[in-house]
DNA sequence: TTGACAACATACTCGGTAGTATGTTTCTTT
DNA sequence: AAAGAAACATACTACCGAGTATGTTGTCAA
């Protein structure tokens, strides 16, 4: 059953969001999941597939998300919805961001198997792509006037590190809301937003 | 002698920096200091130890380079210098800085030793009150009414954020200069102003 | 000069973990 | 219902790395 893959997908990326890789072994995934190491061996080829399968899964995610705001007119108007609808995915999905998050680090970072690297290339291949979504729109709002960006490269970076920033402070609160959520997004949105130079300020 | 102990620090940095803590082998430290094992373990404890002590110096650096702009009157202005002083001191000892940031991830996951877990609480609170420093920086500059916040703890949040990113994304260019090194300081300081909607613009 | 200690190097132990090899139990298919 | 395969569980191996125990070399004091 493809439901079973699911399944494990999302309790090893509770573990590794809660311990790191090389912390997390597949016997605690096992453990969390009420079974025992056959049944992940039994649906992934080894521990680096298995968070190669996370990176990817948070990835679609994230693509589908800002779906539907691509092709907004406006170039800052698009640029905050989607910023907007990235944060929110960041905050629904944490144990996968944090994953991805966790991938591109360990690219950086030379130290792993080749299999795993090309595979980890690819992916980061894949969230470039999404970058560049980003950066396209932030070049058209610049170039409209809309925003005060003179190094593109950099304000991409600060943009992106500002949304993402809740993978590593945001925890769930009892008797959250999901107004309580979109408060959040819009905070963390208007800080990225003014960053970028915004013009109308942080009240919109 | 005590400079043993400092190059082995340095020597343990750059390896967690590169390859994150439980990557790093303590043979992987003495390698890169052409010795072997005995070296390290007869100057540290256990690793723990070892990452600690980086921990430490890390934020030793950190209080030293805000030390001079602490007692600016205005506030605003005390708190962008502050700022920039940080972000500085972030680049110019990455390595260090880059442990700073593990150990709070480390410690905000729960696996670790008890030994290791009280030393990394005490650093951690070493490393609240400096962010306490910053936040009553921030927070009277709010009341004076040059800054647009009202979650002040998401505000000093996203500020940390943006300052320390260069963690992440700096590498040292070949030829580059001291002014190449301060027009990205600006820049950054520049976003996290402007995220924190402070009046006057990102140009001063 | 010798004894004692600091500053390492060398050679081991021992626990944890990725991966494998091999059962065992449903489920499907004909 | 019989055969086969999917979906696991169990038992084992092999290795890597933290920590230790024990040598070895220089240095300095008395």
């Amino acid at each position: 059953m493809e439901g079973s893959r699911a399944e494990i997908l999302a309790a090893a990326a509770v573990c590794f969001m809660d311990r790191g890789y090389t912390e997390t072994s597949i016997d605690d995934v096992a453990r969390r999941l009420g079974a025992t190491k056959g049944r992940v061996y039994h649906h992934f080829a080894s521990k680096a597939d298995l968070f190669a399968g996370i990176f990817r899964a948070g990835m679609e995610m994230d693509y589908a998300a800002i779906e539907p705001f691509r092709d907004i007119a406006d170039p800052l108007d698009r640029l905050e919805r989607m910023a907007a609808a990235h944060c929110r995915q960041i905050i629904r999905s944490r144990p996968f961001q944090r994953v991805v998050w966790q991938g591109v680090q360990l690219l950086l970072r030379g130290a792993t198997t080749p299999e795993l690297r090309s595979e980890l290339e690819r992916l980061n291949d894949y969230r470039d792509a999404y970058e560049k979504i980003f950066r396209e729109a932030l070049a058209q709002a610049r170039d409209a006037g809309a925003l005060a960006v003179d190094n593109l490269g950099l304000s991409v970076s600060l943009m992106f590190v500002a949304l993402n920033s809740p993978i590593f402070w945001y925890s769930p609160r009892s008797g959250e809301t999901e107004a309580d959520i979109e408060k959040l997004v819009r905070q963390v949105v208007a800080f990225a937003m003014g960053g970028l130079g915004a013009k109308g300020g942080p009240d919109r």
